[in-house]
DNA sequence: CAATCAAGGACTTATTATATCTATAATATC
DNA sequence: GATATTATAGATATAATAAGTCCTTGATTG
């Protein structure tokens, strides 16, 4: 199991559209071709980032995208369960009596992963990026 | 991004084990029947396990599997990572000037989860488990 | 109205997961 | 030693998911 490319492309793009301009939008064109990914494509996984009420498009010419929320309101897991949905990472689908201790213990480890995900903001980490491309 | 099923077959078929003699092995037939799986499939998978030295197999007539180490040595962990494999589960490759500060977060998060699977022991698990399969 | 841009449906391709089948090698029992 | 039993392993098949393309539609700007 790994996450996904889109999920990849989802982060940097956000990382983007909070360092570029709150009122003007990018276009997926050129957030498209600083990843070597296609604007068609980049664009489907950006659709569900609107969908997620974390960003805003804007259609026409000078259109694109740009952030819909305060950059301090954007968390990894946000933008992470907005690409590979929010269902548990093991599910086990034997019938037990009760219920499963092996996936108790999962969900567990995995609540401990979503917790340093819902705790850092994407917006720490763009502080340091003093890179254009991150 | 999920568990595969083999994960889960992995760590049922070592609660079974733990919980079986350490002596007389058990079967792959009989393993498999109790999960609803192929034999020849869940041969494969526990082959990785003995591979990754948790268990031992016993070929011919009364052959099978059983633990090869102390029940309070085997943590969740060792069990998944023998499965999946040990790569990390996000990586970034995109050519940034130095480390991506996305890929730095993301693997703080996900030690975060192994952290806990490394601490968990299967034994653990097997004292509270008072049914037979699971 | 023409150029520009996102949204979305249908489709393709690549990769991985989930097996199955068959042959081979090891071991116990008789 | 012969036979039945059992794990190992390679080749192959099928299904599911990921990753990506193509084309059309609709909105917006100038």
């Amino acid at each position: 199991m790994r996450f996904t490319k889109a999920t990849n492309y989802a982060l940097h793009t956000m990382l983007t559209l909070i360092a570029a301009s709150p009122v003007t939008p990018v276009g997926v064109q050129q957030l498209a071709e600083s990843q070597g990914v296609s604007p068609t494509y980049l664009s489907k996984i950006l659709t569900r980032l609107v969908k997620a009420g974390m960003i805003e498009s804007v259609s026409g010419a000078n259109g694109g995208y740009r952030l819909s929320r305060k950059k301090d309101d954007i968390t990894f897991l946000d933008i992470i369960q907005a690409i590979e949905g929010t269902a548990s990472l093991f599910e086990c689908d034997f019938v037990h009596g009760d219920e499963c201790l092996i996936q108790d213990v999962m969900k567990e480890a995995e609540e401990k992963m979503e917790s340093h995900l819902k705790k850092t903001k994407l917006a720490d980490i763009a502080q340091k990026a003093n890179v254009s491309l991150r």
